[in-house]
RNA sequence: GGCCCCGUCGUCUAGCCUGGUCUAGGACACCGGCCUUUCACGCCGAUAACACGGGUUCAAAUCCCGUCGGGGUCACCA
C-alpha cells in the first residue's frame, strides 16, 4: 500500500513550486491506488493557523488535488496538525534520550556560535565539542545549578557513511561525521521539524517521502532519527525544485521584483492584474502574483491547464506527449521519469497550455463559468436577467479563441454591457478623427439604418455594397466603424459585434462618436 | 568555505542505464510567411543545443576521469 503526503506550513498562500511537489505526491499515490494525505507543519507556534491554511486548502480543492486524510476530512491517524501531536514527539524524544541517541545539552546559543566561528577561523568543518552535554543526572544537576537550560540534541555518529537510495537521484552518499548534533527539542519542550516530521511519517505509515531537493541534505539526520527509534524507513524521492523564469535559482515569492523584469512573466502578471482590477480585487503583490496559485484561479485559468503545465515541469511521458488529462496523468505517472535538473517556471508556456485547454472547453461551460466574472466586474447584475444567457452565448461564440482565460470576458465584452462607451483614445484619433472619416461614417450610418435584417449576412452585404459605391476599400471604413461602435481597436468579428449590439445601439453609438469628433 | 546535487536549442524536454538507425526528435517562445475587417486562432517555414578537456572504443550526447559552470544546504525555520 502506497501512502504519500504533502506537508504545508500555514503561510497564507499556495506557492506554485509547492503545488508541483504536492501534485507529484498525489499522482504517485493515485497511480498505485494508495492514499495521499495532508499534514500541517505548524510546529513553529503561530496564531491563526486556520486563516493561514484556508487559501492553501482552497487551492488544492480548486486544482482537484484531493486528500484522503488531513485537515477538514480527518482520518484514522488524526490529528494531522503537528501542533497537536506534541505528546507523541515527547515519547520519541524520551526514547532517543534513553537509547543514547540524543542528549541534553546545556550550551547557550552564544557558546555554540563561538565554537562554530572558531572552527570557521581554522577552516575546519564545525563539530560541536559536546562540552555542555549532560548524560547523567549528576551532570544535569551541575549545569542546572549554573542556571542553564537544556535543549535536546541528536548524538550523531561520528564515523562511517550513509548511502541513500533515492528514487529520483539514485545512490547518494553522506559521511556521518559531517552531520551536526541538531536540536530536536527546545528548552520549552516544543519539538522541531525533523523530529516531528520523522515521527509523523512513521505514525501515518508514509511509504514514500516525495519532496523537493532542498531536503536531500536533511535526510541523513532524519534517517538517523528513524533508525534510532526503530522505525522502518520510507522510500525517498527528491524532486528538482522549480526555478525562476530564465534562471536556475529556486523560485521564491519574495523575489517578485526580479521576475517582473522578465518580459513573459511581466506580461502574464499585467494581464492578470487588469482583470483583477476590473473586479475590484485586492492586488497587492504579496497576495496576488503569478508565483501564487490563487492568482490563476482569480483571473480564470482552468485547473486542468495548470496541472498539465506543472506535471510536465520535471516529468515527461515520452518524447512527444504534451497534453494529458488528470486521469491520463494518474495512469502514467512514474518517479523513474522525473528529471534531475531544476526546471524554470515559464509563464508563457503555462499560457500556451491554458490557451489549449480553454479551446477544449464546451461553449455551454464557458458561458456558465464566465458569467460570474461579468457580475463581479459589475457589468451584469445578480441574479442575471434572462436575456443575458443567450446574449453571452453569442458573444463568447463570436469571441472564439480570443478568450484565453475566463476573466478575459470582462475585457473583450464590456462594451456589450456598458453605455456610454469609453473610447480607446488612440484608436479614436487614428480612425475617426482622421480626414474624411467622419463624413464616410455619416454616410455609412444612413446605410446601416436601412439594413434589414440586421444580422451578419445582411451587414456584410451592405458594407460590401457601400464600399463599392464609394470606390474605397473595406479597410478604409471598417476600423472607424469598429471604434465607433465598440470603442476599441481590437475585438471579435465586427459583423458579429454589430449584430449582437443591435441596430438601435449601433446607430446611437455612431451618433455619439460623431458628436465627439 | 565544507558537504551534496545538477549540466542537451532562450525555456520545458526526448535520447543516456542497454554506445552505432542522432547530419540530436517534440513543445513553448522568438523570427519570416500564408489566412484575414482588427486582434486571436489555424497552417507553413526558418534560426537554435549535446558545458569544456582528456581517455576507452572501429564508433560517444550516451561509458570512465578531470576541469569549469550553476544550484541546494549548512538554524533552538519548515
Amino acid at each position: 500500500m502506497v501512502r504519500t503526503r504533502f506537508a504545508p506550513s500555514p503561510t497564507g498562500y499556495l506557492h506554485i513550486g509547492g503545488v508541483r511537489t504536492a501534485l507529484f505526491n498525489w499522482l504517485f499515490a493515485r497511480r498505485h491506488g494508495g492514499q495521499f494525505l495532508l499534514r500541517i507543519d505548524d510546529t513553529d507556534a503561530q496564531r491563526n493557523v486556520e486563516a493561514a491554511l484556508a487559501p492553501i486548502l482552497h487551492g488544492f480543492r480548486w486544482l482537484g488535488i484531493d486528500w484522503d486524510e488531513g485537515p477538514e476530512v480527518g482520518g484514522p491517524y488524526a490529528p494531522y496538525y503537528q501542533s497537536q501531536r506534541q505528546a507523541g514527539y515527547q515519547i520519541a524524544v524520551d526514547k532517543l534520550l534513553s537509547g543514547g541517541f540524543a542528549y541534553r545539552d546545556y550550551a547557550t546559543p552564544e557558546e555554540i556560535q563561538t565554537e562554530r566561528e572558531a572552527a570557521q577561523a581554522e577552516k575546519r568543518p564545525f563539530l560541536y565539542s559536546r562540552r555542555w552535554m549532560a548524560e547523567t543526572l549528576a551532570e544535569r544537576v551541575a549545569f542546572e545549578d549554573q542556571g542553564r537550560q537544556a535543549v535536546v540534541r541528536l548524538k550523531m555518529p561520528r564515523e562511517g557513511k550513509l548511502v541513500i537510495d533515492d528514487l529520483v537521484r539514485g545512490q547518494v552518499e553522506f559521511e556521518w561525521a559531517r552531520e551536526q548534533d541538531h536540536v530536536v527539542q527546545r528548552a520549552d519542550g516544543t519539538c522541531l521539524y525533523h523530529l516531528a516530521s520523522v515521527v509523523d511519517d512513521f505514525d501515518f505509515q508514509i511509504t514514500h517521502v516525495i519532496r523537493a531537493e532542498e531536503h536531500l541534505s536533511n535526510t541523513p539526520r532524519q534517517i538517523f532519527i528513524a533508525q534510532s527509534l526503530g522505525y522502518s524507513l520510507p522510500a525517498y524521492a527528491h524532486l528538482p525544485y522549480v526555478a525562476e523564469p530564465g534562471s536556475k535559482n529556486k523560485l521564491s515569492k519574495r523575489k517578485l521584483d526580479k521576475y517582473l523584469k522578465n518580459r513573459d512573466f511581466a506580461l502574464v502578471n499585467e494581464h492578470g492584474l487588469a482583470i483583477a482590477r476590473a473586479m475590484g480585487l485586492e492586488t497587492s503583490a504579496d497576495t496576488f502574483n503569478p508565483v501564487i496559485v490563487d492568482f490563476y484561479e482569480q483571473v480564470g485559468y482552468l485547473p486542468e491547464a495548470i496541472l498539465n503545465y506543472l506535471v510536465l515541469l520535471g516529468w515527461s511521458l515520452d518524447d512527444k506527449t504534451e497534453f494529458l488529462t488528470p486521469a491520463q496523468m494518474v495512469a502514467n505517472f512514474s518517479l523513474e521519469r522525473v528529471t534531475k535538473a531544476p526546471a524554470s517556471f515559464d509563464p508563457k508556456k503555462l499560457w500556451a497550455f491554458q490557451d489549449h485547454t480553454m479551446q477544449q472547453l464546451p461553449l455551454k461551460q464557458k458561458v456558465a463559468r464566465m458569467l460570474p466574472y461579468l457580475q463581479r466586474a459589475g457589468l451584469v447584475s445578480t441574479p442575471a436577467p434572462c436575456e443575458v444567457g443567450p446574449k453571452l452565448t453569442r458573444i463568447i461564440e463570436a469571441a472564439g479563441d480570443r478568450l484565453k482565460v475566463l476573466g478575459d470576458i470582462i475585457v473583450y465584452a464590456d462594451f456589450f454591457f456598458q453605455d456610454p462607451l469609453r473610447y480607446d483614445e488612440k484608436a479614436f484619433e487614428k480612425n475617426i478623427r482622421k480626414a474624411g472619416a467622419a463624413e464616410l461614417l455619416t454616410k455609412l450610418r444612413a446605410v446601416l439604418a436601412g439594413v434589414e435584417p440586421f444580422d451578419v449576412a445582411g451587414l456584410e452585404a451592405a458594407l460590401q455594397n457601400f464600399v463599392a459605391g464609394q470606390g474605397i476599400k473595406i479597410g478604409d471604413i471598417i476600423h472607424a466603424l469598429r471604434v465607433a461602435t465598440t470603442g476599441k481597436a481590437v475585438g471579435p468579428g465586427l459583423y458579429d459585434c454589430l449584430e449582437i449590439l443591435g441596430k438601435e445601439t449601433c446607430l446611437k453609438r455612431i451618433d455619439q462618436a460623431l458628436a465627439q469628433v
